[in-house]
DNA sequence: GATAATTCCTAGTAATACGATATGGAATAG
DNA sequence: CTATTCCATATCGTATTACTAGGAATTATC
């Protein structure tokens, strides 16, 4: 089972086609031919992506959508947040239930993940390639030079 | 919402429990008392464990489950990965669908995830300190010096 | 204006995963 | 003989998620 959600995955995609069609808007519909899913599904996960004005939306005839800015300026995680919620690995608000057992570590393990999808952008998700991470990340993990031209 | 399994925190909850009284096995009644479960579902969670060679049983009168290395050899994406499945962000065999978009990405995320959680052990969950960790960890992604102790 | 294309918003439904419980008994060992 | 693990299954409730549906609002074009 995958960890990711559907509505995740597809924001990708979506996010993909808008990245590749910079120039013109691009409608449900066609987003809906490309990808295969029904318009109703798209727009709703549309919905937060403009809420959060990663995409911008243009009404009425030749209307859609485009981002709202370039690739290499939206965050692997700023999209995970939208599409599926916060990275949290335990959520009671007080940190001290039993469930936490060790709070310090879900807090450590949290920013290790987010640390690292903060410093991977669309761009790198649409070219494939590893992203491009600085050598270190404050106080939190880092990709380190490991021969793929990072 | 949490993005870990009750039976992964419930798990940890065990395996805290037997850590700590190491010298005699503990029984599921006794567990079930402390952690306010039900014997049944405890057996069920005890099961993966055991199989993984985590908890040792003895049955018969004064059995239970005892640990079967020292918590500090024990890591907690072994635990993890038992009690609620692998570190998968797309389970795709090929890693080629669609969903994908971008399979390097999801692996790297994915090693990022691992190698952290497979330098911290139940040791170190139970003492409620961050990890120890070394200062770099092959080409993953690693905690660095951060003032707490690391 | 009228019309058509499109986004926008709100609800609702269906499928699934998961947590948790329940039952019943076989095997093992003090 | 009794306490306990072991094992299988199945069931139920609920929360989450994926997906559908209907229609209001907006805008370009004729």
């Amino acid at each position: 089972m995958s960890n990711l959600k559907t509505s995740l995955k597809i924001g990708l995609q979506i996010l993909s086609v808008l990245a590749r069609s910079e120039s013109r808007p691009v409608s449900v519909r066609e987003l809906a031919l490309e990808l295969g899913q029904s318009e109703k599904y798209l727009e709703q996960l549309l919905l937060p992506l403009r809420h959060a004005r990663l995409v911008t939306s243009l009404r009425g005839p030749h209307g859609g959508y485009h981002l709202s800015r370039p690739p290499s300026h939206i965050a692997l995680l700023e999209i995970l947040e939208l599409m599926q919620g916060p990275v949290t690995f335990c959520d009671c608000p007080s940190r001290q239930c039993a469930e936490c057992v060790s709070p310090a570590m879900w807090q450590t393990l949290e920013a290790c993940m987010e640390t690292s999808m903060a410093h991977v952008t669309l761009a790198d998700v649409m070219t494939m390639r590893p992203p491009k991470l600085p050598a270190r990340v404050g106080l939190s993990p880092v990709w380190v030079e490991n021969g793929l031209g990072i």
